[in-house]
DNA sequence: TCCATTATTTTCACCAATGAATTAAATAAT
DNA sequence: ATTATTTAATTCATTGGTGAAAATAATGGA
């Protein structure tokens, strides 16, 4: 429970017209003020104030029927900007985003998997650096960098808890970086923020509860819930991978036996495929598959089926209006989604729960994580500033 | 995003130091201001209101050491009271409940389960009309009731939406109810206000995300998460007994195949243990258990397998602190809680979420429904007024 | 032209929260 | 016992955001 005084009461007025007019540009200050029922002056004062601020422009005049035109208000996409760092084992993808979630310019590049943490944040500082320079970016504009990676992550405390993926274990990567950069930095696990950038850019605009499927090397789930990640008591919230699905199944990496992952990861699938005969890559698989191979049919279709599940078994705890299915596997062969959707709906979802979500394809799979963590990092300063 | 002006801020700080006095009574206006931030001037302002209002009272004098003594404060228990009531389909609990969570007068009696919606909410009103007058409650403090029952809730709207056990479709209940007793009624799943219960009073106090599991007649999940219910996008969060366990399983009712429930639920176990021998009551099937028949060890070694399963799985999902066991199967027998407990987190649950939540049998059983429907429906007074 | 209507700005009063100063009541030091 | 110190609570003046109403602006229609 927070202390509400005049300036947290003002702080909030501020940001929910900001956000306002963020999601509904361009809009005329009557609009806003009828939408809020704050009174008209407020959100001329407001207004005003972030337009002196320059985050507001005004644009053209509308007439509404009768009456004075209004004036339309829009944002200065450029007057937020922030660093979106999807940080993975084998390639870092640095994205400069603005307020919109554009990517204003952007690099990658390769990364050694054997690289230490402290070379790992000091490339990404020269190359942030680099890229700033190069597109000549308003640093003054810039407030902070968000990085999205795989494990989990203490948002809060800014450390990287345990990345088996990165073979990390209690990194205060926030800290790191702030030091080697001087902005503030947001981390997170990258399916959560991915799931945040889908909510607020991509296939969950509108959504107000938004479950995210991680389908590639290792399964995981998301959910954001009014705009907000659900990070869990222990930042672990969606950590299906390991959740028992055939208590008499296959040994998972883990030691216990029958977990989701070891029927859906592409890892699992090529050492599964390789018992039958050499498949270097779940392309190979594929192919086997599509060539009507009946043992790439079985494990295909038996990994297309967990999909289903999963679908199902999320729905039923997080009752979502939005799924969607991102990852390696969707985005390498984008036509297994419709089957998994249909196979979900029509074998596995309860009749009652019929009809109260969507199973969507994500659409921004190759900027998600990029997009997401640096949005991520500016509602983090929205919420202190 | 709503609208925050001065009398906003007004109300929620009342709240503020309502909630703070309530849950950390006795306690001095000092105190509650080191702990608020807000100053000493405003809480004693807030206080003073409130004790005007009958909600509060001074008790003693304490010395916290040096200085000037520190005056306590103490909620007034009996200033806000109002009905909880258990709807099932063959008993109804009614119970009025102080502030605090106490029970302060209660009843109950058999419904007949073909009883008509009307019919039952009449009787409700009638028994909560003698609970009053026999127990001689000042009604002046009754603020509301609030009722619990099986089936998809929407309490929002105050819409039975979906009951099977009950046989009810959309039923405007809160709105009838209402109509019968003139107190304002709020509805919800009994899982759900049970949860709430075990979070305010019982099992689950101080927990900040805790996870309610029920097994009995059906299974269920609820989440209270910092104190809130989660309902989920169309009040079905925590439908879990239709998630897939078994995609080869047996049938469920449903008419899916390897749903959950159908391996735990009572019904399904008593109609697998009538292939092999008559039995009519759970009680017979442990009984026979404890005899070491085989087929008896199977059916619950089976059921008790996938309760641990369950609170894996859950815990994967929603990353509680807490977990609660409770429901009919729990209720009768307390002694399957440590043999599930223990083979869930030996067997099944992965090694970085080991320690990070804690597995407690329900402490309200009994009542939890009544207390926590009570207590839901003192929330929404609070909320609104 | 004048009027009704709607959008926006200006002026001003209100009031919750705050901070400084004060009062109250205790303990510790002398 | 007396004084200094510490903490609790209250009193009073100030601050600042919001809302209400009036003023201003801009438009369409009679």
């Amino acid at each position: 429970m927070k202390k509400h005084d005049q300036d947290f009461m003002k702080r909030q007025n501020r940001l929910t017209v900001f956000e306002i007019i963020k999601s509904q540009q361009p809009i005329s200050r009557a609009a806003i003020a009828k939408q809020t029922g704050m009174s008209p002056t407020t959100v001329s004062r407001i207004v005003a104030e972030l337009t002196e601020e320059g985050y507001l422009l005004e644009t053209e005049q509308v007439s509404a029927g009768l009456g004075r035109k209004s004036t339309l208000l829009a944002m200065v996409d450029a007057a937020v900007l922030s660093v979106g760092v999807e940080l993975d084992r084998h390639r870092i993808h640095i994205g400069i985003v603005d307020i919109q979630g554009n990517v204003v310019a952007k690099t990658d590049y390769a990364r050694a998997t054997d690289e230490s943490v402290n070379a790992t944040l000091e490339r990404i500082g020269a190359e942030i650096d680099r890229l700033t320079k190069s597109n000549e970016i308003d640093c003054g504009r810039l407030i902070g960098i968000g990085v999205g990676l795989p494990g989990i992550v203490d948002n809060e405390k800014g450390v990287v808890v345990f990345s088996v993926q990165l073979g990390w274990k209690n990194v205060a990567l926030a800290e790191k970086l702030k030091a080697i950069t001087g902005y503030e930095v947001a981390i997170d696990n990258e399916l959560k923020v991915k799931a945040l950038a889908e909510h607020l850019k991509g296939a969950a605009i509108g959504s107000s509860r938004t479950a995210m499927l991680g389908f590639g090397n290792g399964v995981g789930s998301a959910l954001i819930v009014d705009g907000e990640i659900d990070r869990g008591k222990t930042n672990s919230a969606g950590e299906i991978g390991h959740t028992t699905i055939d208590p008499n199944g296959m040994m998972c990496d883990c030691g216990k036996a029958g977990c989701l992952q070891t029927y859906i990861n592409i890892h699992s699938l090529l050492s599964e495929a390789n018992k039958i005969r050499p498949v270097r890559t779940i392309e190979e698989l594929f192919e086997a598959r599509r060539a009507g191979e009946r043992w790439a049919v079985y494990l295909v279709d038996r990994a297309l089926m967990y999909m289903a599940i999963t679908i199902n078994n999320v729905v039923c705890m997080h009752n979502p209006d939005t799924v969607i299915m991102s990852g390696e596997l969707t985005d390498k062969f984008p036509e297994i989604y419709e089957e998994v959707a249909e196979l979900c709906i029509k074998r596995f979802v309860w009749e009652p729960l019929r009809g109260t979500f969507a199973i969507r394809p994500s659409e921004l799979s190759g900027q998600g994580v990029v997009i997401g963590s640096g949005l991520m990092s500016q509602n983090c300063f929205f919420a202190l500033e």
